[in-house]
DNA sequence: TCTGGGGTCCTAGGACCC
DNA sequence: TCTGGGGTCCTAGGACCC
């Protein structure tokens, strides 16, 4: 048996951080309360500023307009915060080899090892990171340093804004008898009802369950839970950068709920078209599609669709999806979203060479998109749209409809 | 928080095989 | 013949994340 050192990871949090990118490019906002999400007509992100005054995650931005008039309220300019989020990990990179980008304002980095090779303690690392970003970016971020992940992710939020926070093998308890076991990361609403009712409302009062008790009542996940947070590292850093997605989705809710049918295959069509679009963006095809309706209990119904011959044409999805429409349509129910996901994607290099195996896998509409991108790549997006896409298009509520390929935003 | 959009991963259970 | 044990593969859906 071999024993592991003990690891030294990083985890690097920004704060605020779409928030904290608008001030670092407009430097008058520093210092007021400022929302973004505009586009969206919720809030996204917000400054501690704003938060100080009552402003929260998700709040309507008519309800921000009327209850805290003084509120700068931004749209989200995603190509920006892309930008500095590169920036960003590149100074970590200047001194960690392994750096995970986690999401587009965290990230992990093994600094294992560094102490000897940059003469410097693992604080200082992290001090130094934390100043760079600072005084290069004007951006504020919160970093913890623990033996793994899981651990490292509670001392980031542990002092936040602008903290640094060391977590030590022996020196757990200090930190997790305080934390709400919903608070730890992959801890959802779920097991941490269930962790309650067995009595564990602390990190703390889970780890001091022992190994059987865990297995007996929980997956495996949980368990590797259970074990980072005691200070064993088994979730290792992965810094291969996400290069393809593995499945696409489109959704988008509407209001007032409905149960009518053809505006439901309006907005299926719609979301069919976009999700179409960004997979031949990438290049890619699913093999398999699966559609969703969401009622206005947030109760799902969804079918997947096996295709036979792989496609990104939407003309040639949706006729699949309004064949299955029926399986998860009910009548006496008003739905609030509806949504596809493109599954089990392929290059359509590969599709291509499928191609001379069997028949034909591009079809007639593939041609046809193919000018239909180029020609919105010149004049502007949303030029082309199906027919039967229009009436959700003509049912959208005014100018909320922006890039569509630059519209995944977080909240932060 | 009467709740937005886009992702990933895991698991239970059925189908099928020997 | 009336029934064992074990394996793989696939799928739907749950749970979680930012």
């Amino acid at each position: 048996m071999t024993v592991k050192r003990t690891k030294t990871i990083l985890h690097m949090d920004g704060d605020a951080f779409f928030v904290g990118v608008e001030v670092a490019k407009n430097p008058k906002l520093r210092g007021k309360s400022v929302v973004t999400g505009e586009e969206r007509g919720i809030v996204s992100a917000l400054s501690y500023e704003a938060k100080a005054i009552g402003v929260v995650r998700g709040m309507p931005i008519f309800k921000v307009k009327k209850d805290f008039p003084n509120v700068i309220i931004l749209p989200g300019d995603y190509a920006s915060y892309v930008k500095y989020s590169g920036m960003m990990f590149d100074i970590v990179r200047r001194y960690a080899d392994d750096v995970e980008e986690y999401s587009i304002d965290e990230c992990f980095a093994d600094l294992t090892g560094l102490e000897r090779t940059l003469k410097m303690t693992y604080k200082e690392i992290a001090e130094r990171i934390k100043k760079e970003i600072n005084d290069e970016l004007d951006l504020s971020i919160s970093i913890g340093l623990a033996p793994t992940k899981v651990l490292a992710k509670v001392a980031s939020k542990y002092v936040k804004p602008n903290g640094l926070t060391i977590i030590e093998k022996d020196n757990t308890k200090e930190f997790l008898v305080g934390t709400p076991i919903e608070k730890i990361w992959g801890i959802g609403p779920k097991t941490s009802e269930s962790l309650k009712i067995k009595g564990i409302k602390t990190a703390q009062d889970f780890i001091d369950k022992d190994i059987d008790w865990i297995k007996r009542n929980y997956s495996k996940p949980i368990e590797v839970l259970w074990r980072e947070l005691r200070g064993e590292y088994l979730m290792e850093i992965d810094p291969n950068p996400k290069t393809e997605y593995s499945s696409i989705q489109k959704t988008q809710s509407f209001h007032p709920a409905t149960n009518d049918k053809v505006f439901l295959l309006s907005q299926l069509s719609k979301n069919i078209e976009g999700a179409c679009a960004k997979a031949r963006y990438y290049h890619l095809i699913p093999k398999k599609v699966s559609f969703f309706l969401k009622s206005q209990n947030f109760q799902f119904s969804a079918c997947s669709i096996k295709l036979h011959t792989p496609s990104n044409s939407p003309e040639i999805i949706n006729s699949l999806v309004e064949k299955k429409f029926t399986e998860v349509y009910k009548r006496t129910i008003l739905y609030r979203t509806t949504g596809v996901t493109l599954e089990e994607l392929i290059p359509d290099s590969v599709a291509q060479g499928d191609l001379f195996g069997s028949n034909a896998v591009s079809d007639k509409f593939s041609v046809i998109h193919k000018q239909i991108d180029a020609l919105e790549e010149r004049f502007g997006k949303n030029m082309v749209y199906l027919a039967s896409s229009n009436n959700a298009r003509n049912n959208k509520k005014k100018g909320t409809e922006s890039d569509d390929l630059d519209r995944d935003l977080l909240f932060l």
